[in-house]
DNA sequence: AGTCCTGCGCAATGTCCTTGCGAAGAACAC
DNA sequence: GTGTTCTTCGCAAGGACATTGCGCAGGACT
């Protein structure tokens, strides 16, 4: 993986903006020809800079209004109980986000719902269902305030 | 706003998965003409169902490595305390996201540094001048178990 | 100077996107 | 049943686009 310049910059953030921007007139915004933006842009997306494209679907168009952060404890921290709990918490379609933590919780998870009726489904069906899970602590997001799909470069 | 058949799910499907794929072969992998798929996809657009395309840019290979999960406290919850707090947490260019919530802190964010020196610097230079702060948590993920750009439809 | 290497622009070719047009089918009124 | 309207489709054409080969320019190093 060769070094980024500020084209690569340039050419980075504008498609982090518009991933479905055409190449000649990506090309035109970094100051290149249509086909030095392609050579480079191939370049970006096989060294691994670029992982994937997606379309940003709204939640709120799909119904999806209700946002939970949701703390879980498990009963030990051995790699196979651990291994468990991640096995079946990636089954569940609704948890958008899950990290392994430091700190008083083991889990952290971000878990879209439609509304309330359905968070209590979905705590019911799948969190509670999760194996070695000895505490679940759910908080509901009043508001977004920031929802950046990457960090600034 | 059209209700959604199950041929347009099939495209958001498909579109979530790979934002930049041609036109001819989102038309193919869900049984239309281009035409037909090239309609549909405005419509989808237009609507607000699909929300943008962005490119996701590996945080590994910008040297983002570090995930922080960091619950905030105010000193009130004056409409104007929270609204200077939020104008000032939009301008880190490190919070890729940031809620208001219920429970026991009033904020959940998270931070993305190259390393923990790059996060001490995040946090003293920007978390800590935040207005009406009384109280920081800071937590680190240990790993990332799953990381959705959208809820599964 | 000579050589190598990287990155560029130009040009060509094959593909793709879009829009106009006409038709098929569903829903509905008479 | 028949006619009307509305939606959505496929087809076709023309204009735009992506990609690849090729040659060239500039820098690094011998």
């Amino acid at each position: 993986m060769g070094t980024l310049d500020s084209i690569d910059a340039a050419m980075l953030r504008i498609l982090q903006q518009d991933g479905r921007i055409s190449n000649a007139e990506l090309a035109e915004r970094v100051g290149l020809s249509p086909s030095a933006c392609s050579r480079r842009l191939d370049l970006l997306e096989k060294s691994g800079v670029i992982g994937g494209y997606h379309a940003h679907l709204s939640p709120k168009a799909l119904g999806y209004t209700m946002i939970a952060i949701v703390h879980i404890s498990l009963s030990g921290q051995f790699a196979k109980t651990l291994a468990e709990f991640e096995a079946a918490v990636k089954l569940c379609p609704n948890v958008l986000v899950c990290y392994l933590m430091s700190g008083e919780y083991d889990y952290i998870l971000r878990v879209a719902a439609k509304d309330l009726a359905d968070y209590e489904r979905i705590h019911r069906d799948w969190l509670s269902a999760l194996p070695h899970v000895v505490k679940i602590n759910s908080s509901f997001a009043l508001r977004e305030i920031i929802d950046r799909p990457n960090v600034g470069i």
